[in-house]
DNA sequence: GTATCATATACCGTATACGATCCGAAGCTT
DNA sequence: AAGCTTCGGATCGTATACGGTATATGATAC
């Protein structure tokens, strides 16, 4: 059992990113630094450290002497991610179905578990288990830089996600997907791995092109 | 005139990967925060900051309670930064060849010039300025999250070249490539553009490859 | 109505303090 | 002698307080 430490500003990180993409702090507003520190109990010094981390994420901006602020959403930046994504994350994932470990295949299998029963119950995070479903399927393919980046893109396409198709219910069809990938990744067969994400990917980016056009 | 105003933690990112990047502190070590701050006349608060940045860019890890070390220099990870350069600067270049303004094409002419000059004289910095040329031509593609991605991918890849190729003077290929590059970036044909970067980034890794092996 | 000035607010950086943790060395046990 | 335990210094992580500075806002003067 290798426990993880982890410090306050570490933890700061993905609580004000799970803040952010849940759309509790709006887009363009100021984040008050006293305000914030002082509601979560903690001083403003870790909560910092962890806004420069969201900035160099892409989640946030900063000004000289006025703060951090939520950056606000864009068409073009959603497409430029998701074809970002494209350029990348089923190469990686169909490297990942060819090195995973028997571990890896029990821990995808049970994220997608998890998906499905969050998304049955229209639970809040739906969004954030999908992210966690695709992370655990290109996790394994050994490149930490790609894996980082990727982790990067996901997180800024989720807010599009939750923005616009969320509230549409489409999760039907992505766990039919999700369902094949899976099935795939589990055989090792990394072409069609690849097709699949690709495919995935693209549909995904489909529903938002629509859904952005109409707005 | 628009001035740019940045705080301190913005000007120790830079003021501290540089030294990283000049291998001036060596890797795996723990960098002293009270010593480092101390001996740059700040204190460690903005420091901090700035080394929390310089982590996500892949610079530095950290430790709970240890600190924060500079990341050691891997075969792997090297293959790993140039097989993504590979994929995403070709396109973004040529892109960018297509969208780059009378500005940006003087902006970039000065910097091959300044390159150029500072190769000759053997300087110091030929890196940032090779990266400096390289982040000129992808820059004015529009897209931000790309640039951003290049300019951290460009930035890992840089500390390799220093430690396993700058000491070969192969800077005489190099400098003739970039101006086949600029010619073709200038006349906005962003087919060749593309080869090219897609030559001149492969070429580099052959290198870098057979310096590898070598050790 | 515009320009200037004063004030309030919030961010930025520093200094200081203190608890927590790590690491190496000394000392003890076996 | 090898290994384990304990201890103390060093460093990190965090909190708090304070002054400096930039920005925004509102009042005043012209």
């Amino acid at each position: 059992m290798s426990l993880i430490i982890r410090n306050l500003s570490d933890q700061l990180v993905d609580l004000v990113r799970d803040r952010i993409l849940s759309g509790v702090v709006s887009s363009d507003h100021a984040i008050r630094q006293d305000a914030l520190a002082a509601e979560l109990g903690v001083s403003k010094i870790p909560l910092r450290e962890a806004l420069a981390r969201l900035e160099e994420e892409g989640l946030v901006r900063s000004q000289a002497n006025r703060g951090f602020f939520v950056r606000s959403l864009s068409a073009s930046e959603a497409q430029e991610v998701y074809e970002l994504r494209i350029k990348l994350e089923p190469d990686a994932t169909a490297l990942a179905a060819k090195l995973a470990t028997e571990a890896d295949h029990t821990h995808a299998i049970v994220t997608l578990e998890t998906l499905d029963h969050v998304t049955d119950e229209h639970g809040e995070g739906v969004g954030a288990f999908n992210r966690a479903f695709h992370r655990a399927l290109f996790r394994p393919c050994g490149q930490p830089v790609t894996v980082s980046i990727l982790e990067r893109l996901q997180v800024l396409s989720e807010r599009y996600v939750r923005v616009h198709l969320e509230p549409l219910g489409r999760d039907e069809r992505a766990n039919e997907e999700h369902r094949a990938l899976l099935k795939a990744w589990i055989a090792r067969d990394a072409d069609q791995v690849g097709e699949l994400v690709d495919a995935h990917i693209r549909k995904t980016l489909d529903d938002l092109r629509q859904q952005l056009v109409d707005d």
